[in-house]
DNA sequence: TTAAACTCTACTGATTTTGTAGAATTAAAA
DNA sequence: TTTTAATTCTACAAAATCAGTAGAGTTTAA
């Protein structure tokens, strides 16, 4: 299961994307409207902001908005940020890879195949999920 | 990721397998062999016997033996057993299904599509991968 | 100069995970 | 019948993670 930092994650950066290059927006904002708590929000904002996604703009007036386009954006990544590896095993990860414990040997190991293809399927489908895509469905959806 | 309790169940699981119809097996066995704390593994089997998968022996020669063939146990009955739901997302759980408390509707949700893609696959495959399964697999990689 | 916004560090409470202790129960074998 | 070796069960506890908060600092527009 997804944390709820990420799923808040996702959620302000679906509301930024359908406000993508209209100006900065307050944090307030996205933390009524998705109903997040602003200060946990806060934190939020600012890793997507260091993970180069989002810019800011401070003082009066100022905010947050996606840096990237909402083409180049992608579950894959927003969740490796928030949550770590996409994959169930630390043995299969591709950017978290550790080995495991209780196998003592990964060559013989027949467990890691099954969990290899779940982590091929999840990444197929998770990195065709845009937040683009996203906005482009909801519209489909019929959501004001 | 999945829980150290729900690899060791799995771990466990299969070195039964292995040993299916050739009577009980103590759970200190399991444990030195798989690495499992052997307080930590009791618990996990009763959880396994009360879910009929396994089935004990008490008493002086006692211990746990596969109850189900290896051929009708799968990683995804394991899992929800151990760690709960499969999907990422309670709102596309077919076993535990909860409303997502951030979306307000979740029929124009535009999020969820994705998630339900991955679920659908994440369990074809792991419904698919059954204990016999990965013993034959571990029996073609060699392991003695 | 003031007000409104983000930035940053530190902290805290709740929950889950990962175990452990120890007594009770059961059954085989001596 | 007693001993011994095993599972069963209840209760507890340490550690890690998750979710959220407090509050001072910094920046910028008006």
């Amino acid at each position: 299961m997804l944390s709820k930092k990420c799923k808040y994650a996702i959620h302000a950066l679906v509301y930024l994307a359908e406000r993508y290059q209209q100006g900065p927006v307050h944090i307030q904002d996205i933390a009524e409207s998705q109903h997040i708590p602003k200060k946990f929000l806060e934190a939020i904002l600012l890793e997507l902001k260091n993970s180069k996604i989002l810019h800011s703009k401070k003082g009066k007036g100022g905010g947050y908005y996606l840096y990237k386009s909402p083409e180049e954006v992608n579950l894959v990544e927003i969740i490796r940020l928030m949550d770590g590896a996409i994959s169930l095993l630390p043995c299969v990860s591709y950017n978290y890879y550790e080995p495991c414990e209780e196998c003592r040997d990964e060559k013989t190991c027949g467990i890691r195949d099954a969990f290899s293809m779940v982590r091929d399927e999840t990444l197929r489908v998770l990195s065709g999920s845009t937040l683009a895509q996203i906005v482009q469905r909801e519209k489909e959806l019929g959501k004001v």
